[in-house]
DNA sequence: AGGCGTCATTGATCTGAATCAATCGAAGAA
DNA sequence: TTCTTCGATTGATTCAGATCAATGACGCCT
């Protein structure tokens, strides 16, 4: 029943729709097969563990495709979301000798595994990827200064809101459809991605929906019926 | 009656306390001339701005003494600090043409600014600064996650605990007292930044001293008696 | 088609932190 | 020294969101 696409399931780099949104675009077309040499192709379905927080940090990644989430826990099971990675985006760029968090697949995933020693060389050879490294970096702190903004100082249907036009300008961004918006991820990944309970959740999407701003087309698809009045939300116009 | 110590007032790089810490590690000894005509010196008194978000982002600044504010506001002046910076944090990393957040001293501050343009030049020649931001950038990233964790899932007693820790371990860092902890911010400050009000804070505080946690010295230095009960508070064991 | 299990929604109640409202107290001015 | 001011603390009350508790609804398996 799966339709197939050839391009989807190729290994080749120069195939690889992910790469001029991610550090890859750094590399010349001509030495791609360079790259092919020191990369290892994953898929992983929904639920699969990529890395674990406190494990040796021995490799990064670079999602391909699908949605990966990215979280922190406290020893009592508090989950923190700290992110939703797709195409484009890296995980796993560690400071310190282990991760500094878990992530998991949220939909089927495609990742390119880097193994940290052949990434300083590939840096060496390319410096323009370690240059574009830099600038996702810069990109994906300036996203979480965004959440923290939502989460030190937003209510519940403000964050709402934020989430969807985020996940929307994030779909656009990838050539996907940004309105309806998919919402691969379940309600409590939701919940804890806002800060929130998954009853919370829930009752803001009923607000939204009140207010004519949204409507679900099934649970994980929302259309937003009016962006800019989300938008005034997200600020506190309402 | 203040005490100058000449080689606080020096402009010269090689006399810099924060180079080791900074950027500016990446670039040689002997080179350190070249830096130095690329760069301002800069003193900014308490509650000086340095950068107002949305602002075209022509500089980067190290931060070489003192205690900065970076945070950003809802239209309705709701505030959410994103970080307060000491010695060899930088700032306005800027994928976008503006600053994506505010800074403001705390107290008196003493910075590094750099033209944005001087900076790719530097980078061109001493390659090795760029990849010590790189490492910077990522690090931030990690502080940027605890925050997350701490806004989005923690109690105003953990948050409070998690804080004075954290200025303790980065005190210590910075080779300053690290026990007691010096406060420097006002209480407004440290509520805009832990995500709850001044009330909150100052009963969180009183919460920690019954616990015999805490003692405050003065309103701006807080003696850590059991950093281990801390420690234990901050991910809920209590 | 029917039954089951999981996830989402809705409702009732509770609670931690916000808000509203006085003091308190330390640093600076007269 | 006393007064003034502004930030910090404490107290009383409210409220947004958490928790507890049923439904509801969709997908999956047989």
């Amino acid at each position: 029943m799966a339709q197939i696409c050839p391009e989807d399931e190729s290994r080749l780099c120069a195939d690889c729709s992910a790469r001029p949104l991610s550090m890859c675009a750094g590399v010349p077309d001509a030495d791609l097969m360079v790259l092919e040499r020191s990369i290892t192709d994953l898929h992983i379905e929904p639920r699969g563990a990529i890395v674990d927080e406190g494990e040796p940090a021995l490799h990064m990644f670079n999602v391909t495709a699908g949605t990966v989430k990215i979280y922190k826990l406290l020893p009592d099971g508090r989950r923190q979301i700290i992110g939703f990675l797709m195409a484009g985006d890296f995980l796993g760029l560690a400071v310190r000798q282990s991760y500094a968090y878990s992530a998991e697949a949220v939909t089927p995933v495609r990742l390119c595994r880097f193994p940290r020693k052949k990434l300083e060389e590939l840096f060496e050879r390319y410096p323009m990827m370690e240059k574009r490294l830099l600038g996702l970096a810069a990109t994906e702190l300036a996203v979480a200064q965004d959440l923290m903004l939502l989460l030190g100082r937003k209510t519940a249907k403000e964050r709402l809101a934020s989430f969807l036009l985020m996940l929307s300008d994030r779909a656009k961004r990838l050539g996907h459809t940004s309105n309806p918006v998919a919402l691969p991820m379940s309600r409590t990944d939701i919940a804890d991605y806002l800060g929130l309970t998954t009853e919370t959740v829930s009752r803001a999407f009923t607000q939204l929906r009140n207010l004519k701003m949204i409507r679900l087309e099934t649970t994980s698809q929302a259309l937003l019926l009016d962006p800019e009045g989300l938008r005034a939300i997200t600020e506190g116009g309402a």
